[in-house]
DNA sequence: TATTGTTATACTCTATAACTATA
DNA sequence: TATAGTTATAGAGTATAACAATA
């Protein structure tokens, strides 16, 4: 279909660290932006260091989670990654599109897709994988002893926010609103 | 002029917590990844926090620069924010748009814009500043002595990826402080 | 009637490239 | 020649809505 289905350079975006002589008022004391931050930083060296393939931090998220769960629903793809149902469905199409992913029908439910990767796919994960993990150890390794209380306190961040934002039932899932 | 000049719902994308029952791989380990999950759940609570105003993260950082810095031109702007002129160029237009800021002509180079923020963009800046804040504190508390920690986590986690991707001879824009 | 996936469409964000007007 | 900003366009990502097939 499209010409653009390999690689069309996913727009990484410019450096947000902060820029001498610019004041930053109460932006520099926020956990908010600390993090969009750190988030700004880690995607563009996630490019750097996938450059060889240039799979997206959430392509190659989809791949993982395909992988450990052959046979997974494109809806439930979606909702463990925070998309909608179409969202899920562009990002299965450019997985089957590369040939690292196939659906197959799901044995209980005619409706159903059963997501696999194909042996390319496995073949391409098992690289993105090493590089990702390396990339990851960097990372730990330049922040020494804080790294591991890093990963801990942001696990907990995520669980602080979204209590707060849902109702006090724990309903992580998005229902029809 | 389009008519979804005010508040056009930024697409709040849903929340990427774990789901039961799915086993995410390596991602559960990942740095990365969990950076990835806390800034989602991050974005959908200042939304929730900002919902009277319907203001992004991103317009509401470029109202505290401006105001920190009145005068400063647009492309510093986006150097501040990792955008490229033309986002910096919609941005300002927007706010304009709003009527919360203003371009003015720089007294020193008739090429450019000096950007100041209006009456009404300080009364709305006030009132986000103190919503933001606010939420800012709920996290922190929620977060307990761990807080302060990750803040400063964060900010030297952006300085090390930051720091690996930049090859010694090519400068993005800038310098490290 | 509800759910799974699809199709079609729209909107946001960001980037590139060519253009102007200054420097 | 280089820079500040603009204009036009393209691409990725996400959402909504209506639809078909199945439960």
């Amino acid at each position: 279909m499209s010409k653009t289905d390999s690689a069309a350079a996913p727009a990484p975006e410019g450096l947000m660290l902060p820029v001498p002589g610019v004041d930053y008022g109460l932006l520099d004391g926020l956990l908010g932006y600390a993090l969009r931050r750190a988030q700004n930083a880690l995607y563009l060296d996630f490019h750097r260091a996938t450059a060889a393939w240039d799979v997206s931090p959430q392509r190659f998220a989809a791949l993982v989670l395909i992988a450990r769960n052959p046979g997974m629903r494109q809806g439930l793809l979606g909702q463990a990654m925070g998309l909608h149902r179409s969202g899920a469905l562009r990002l299965t199409d450019w997985l089957t599109a590369q040939g690292w992913a196939e659906r197959r029908d799901a044995p209980d439910d005619a409706r159903a897709w059963g997501l696999h990767l194909t042996a390319a796919g496995k073949r391409r994960l098992a690289q993105l994988e090493a590089a990702v993990a390396a990339h990851d150890r960097t990372l730990l390794a330049g922040l020494g002893e804080q790294g591991p209380a890093l990963k801990a306190a942001l696990d907990r961040l995520a669980w602080v926010a979204t209590a707060q934002s849902t109702t006090p039932q724990n309903k992580p899932r998005r229902q029809t609103p």
